[in-house]
RNA sequence: GCUCACGUAGCUCAGCAGGUAGAGCACGUCCUUGGUAAGGACGAGGUCACCGGUUCAAUCCCGGUCGUGAGCUCCA
């Protein structure tokens, strides 16, 4: 028998091989698993190889997915208790949970969610030990066959057939898993079922649907239950409720997919508009506003008809098609051909940010973040190859000063060829590599997401990373090849032979209004000042000093201040609850000793009452407050 | 689009087991003129999402449509 030395915590230890990683020495309390050279392990699995040994507990992220991984199972096994005729679909562990898909002959609801967390807990109890199985291809169909889980028997078919296949046990139960797993279920201390919906069975639509519950499950209920407060903080901050708080936006089902922007949401998204409209100018970009209609056969040249139709809102009208945009591409092409180009032109520039729609199936409208009808700090970059690089760093410069003035973090993906990609291989590689280039030359880390590019070239994504730590998909720059040719754009080159450019499309913010949702979850619906829908509100005591506070707030409103007055008949501290609210970053409280000496009393939303202080002092310092980063004026 | 759930006043929600609806906030009027997070009284406001069915009778039961939510799928 072969002698293994292992370093456990930097203890020696030896033993024969075939010995399990709880005899080695005493297991450490609350162990779920243990780690071995890089395989996470039961701890009643024999060893083959030594190494480096580390036991898991749930402070490991590798530790918490086994737990939840074995939690999946405990739901499994209380639904095929409550349901023998049930059939188990898969179950893995998420980052927070787990879920488990499984066909029932009959549709769940979340009332039937607590008798299944009893059965779990009864089995928690039970305290069984889960048992790793063995088992050649054959004895497996044959397991899951007598058992009738036929979806077990389509998963065996597809494991490979080097692959060693395994089954773990619980009492009465057994489930088809790589595993690994915790030694016993009691140790899954607190538990609760979130919420259970549909889901395709291997995610396909064409496939059966199966029940899909979710759970989540901590050691100790102390801990479930400083989780389940952290969802409800997040619920809190739904930009879908504080829209409708804040009385910045709304839906109707009159027209869904589309945003109704209030009078206050609005002011917010026309500053976001005109901040990136500014930086864009400073950057030399030139806006332009094409038509947002156009017939059939632009969308047919641009490959949309072919690649994009289901999202196209068409009219018909007089025996014709005609599409709304639902991106820019296209009219930038058509003005591109506008006139005879030349090198000199180029890098052209041409950003935009008119309506764009795209029909979204309905299942996929999601508040401000999936809509039908929206808009982008969009851009297309006419370029020739040898300005790529150049122009690439210009789009990350961009990003950057962007992220930086919401106070995001983000992170950089690049997305290589799909298979369904279109145009020349050798295209595609050189695009990849010039990518590559910019970022490596930038010092970003950056993530490849192979196959995940458009069709027509390969693209850099940015992540947005919110305040909740949540990452959202906003920038994006993606290189095409494919619509130059489309289109046959050509320049005049310094040798006076016609060339075609390259295409880059980029987004910085992306839509403004997915954006702004963003933002209103990122802040909790507290804007910066420069953002905030009512920067001031002027909160007279009685209403002796109305005229006084409107002449405050006609002083501000000419600087450019977006100021309110309440004017209802209430007391300072209804007032100030309305105000605080709302949000409103500063108030100026105004009574009879500020109208006899001019002066008003702030109060910010942040630090509460700060005094009285000279209006016209105020005035001018308010300014400097609500500006513009990065702006001067 | 698919599965499940939901849809009652502007908002948040109640409405027992079919008998044509109720609260708080917001809104209006009046009283109150109050210095840093809710002063008081009174009032107005609803085709119970829409269409159909069952029933003497439907907000409630059944079917369909629309919308919303969660998830799936999709997202050049």
């Amino acid at each position: 028998m072969a002698i293994l030395q292992f370093d456990v915590n930097g203890e020696q230890v030896s033993r024969e091989a075939g010995v399990r990683a709880r005899d080695l020495v005493r297991l450490p309390p609350q162990t779920l698993a243990v780690w071995v050279n890089g395989q996470t392990l039961d701890v009643d699995r024999p060893l083959t190889e030594g190494g480096q040994l580390q036991f898991l507990t749930f402070a490991d992220s590798a530790g918490r997915h086994v737990f939840r991984h074995s939690s999946a199972h405990l739901l499994a096994q209380a639904v095929k208790r409550l349901w023998p005729e049930a059939k188990l679909g898969t179950g893995p562990a998420l980052e927070d949970g787990f879920y488990y898909d499984i066909w029932l002959p009959e549709p769940l609801t979340e009332a039937d969610l607590p008798r299944i967390e009893a059965a779990m807990r009864d089995i928690v109890r039970e305290n069984l030990a889960i048992e790793r199985l063995e088992l050649s291809r054959e004895e497996a169909l044959a397991l899951f066959h007598d058992r009738g889980e036929s979806f077990k028997e389509e998963i065996i078919a597809r494991i490979p057939d080097d692959a060693v296949i395994s089954a773990y046990r619980q009492g009465e139960f057994v489930d088809l898993c790589s595993g690994p797993h915790l030694p016993e279920t009691g140790l899954i201390g607190a538990l609760r079922l979130t919420q259970v919906s549909g889901a395709y069975w291997r995610g396909n639509e064409k496939n059966p649907m199966m029940t899909r519950i979710y759970g989540t499950s901590f050691p100790d209920q102390e801990s479930l239950e400083r989780y389940l407060a952290q969802i409800e903080e997040a619920k809190l901050r739904d930009h879908r409720k504080l829209g409708a708080q804040l009385d910045l936006f709304t839906f109707r089902e009159e027209a869904p997919g589309f945003v109704f922007w209030h009078a206050k949401g609005h002011a917010v998204y026309r500053t976001l508009e005109e901040f990136s409209r500014r930086l864009q100018a400073r950057h030399g970009y030139q806006e332009v506003a094409t038509p947002w209609v156009y017939r059939v056969g632009l969308w047919e040249r641009s490959g949309h008809w072919d690649h994009y139709r289901d999202n196209l809102f068409l009219i018909d009208r007089d025996d014709e098609l005609q599409g709304l945009k639902p991106m820019n591409c296209p009219g930038h092409c058509l003005l591109f051909k506008g006139a005879t180009r030349s090198y000199r032109d180029l890098p052209w520039r041409l950003a935009e940010y008119s309506p764009l729609s795209r029909y979204e199936r309905s299942g996929a409208l999601h508040g401000l973040m999936r809509v039908r009808g929206f808009h982008q700090d969009d851009a297309h970059l006419f370029v020739r190859p040898d300005q790529i690089r150049e122009e690439m760093f210009g789009v990350l410069d961009l990003v950057d000063i962007v992220y930086r003035t919401f106070e995001m973090p983000y992170e950089v993906v690049l997305s290589t060829r799909p298979d369904d990609y279109m145009g020349e291989l050798a295209l595609w590689e050189r695009a990849e590599q010039e990518l590559e280039e910019v970022l490596r030359a930038r010092g970003l880390k950056y993530q490849i997401n192979p196959k995940d590019g458009a069709f027509y070239g390969p693209k850099l994504d940015v992540y947005a990373v919110d305040s909740l730590g949540r990452r959202w998909q906003c920038a994006t720059a993606q290189l095409d090849f494919q619509l130059p040719e489309k289109f046959e754009l050509e320049y005049v080159d310094q040798d006076g032979l016609a060339k075609r450019p390259v295409m880059i499309h980029r987004a910085i913010l992306g839509s403004i209004e997915r954006f702004l949702g963003i933002l209103v979850e990122h802040y909790k619906g507290a804007f910066p000042p420069w953002l905030a829908p009512v920067q001031v509100r002027i909160l007279p005591i009685t209403d002796k000093q109305l005229d006084y506070a409107r002449h405050i707030e006609r002083l501000l409103s000419e600087r450019g201040v977006r100021v309110e007055v309440d004017e209802r008949n209430q007391k300072i501290g209804y007032k100030i609850r309305e105000a605080q609210l709302a949000k409103v970053p500063e108030m100026l409280v105004v009574g009879g000793r500020d109208q006899d000496n001019q002066t008003v009393s702030l109060r910010s939303r942040e630090d509460g009452d700060r005094g009285a202080i000279a209006l016209t002092q105020y005035v001018s310092q308010v300014v400097d407050r609500i500006r513009m980063p990065g702006f001067t004026d």
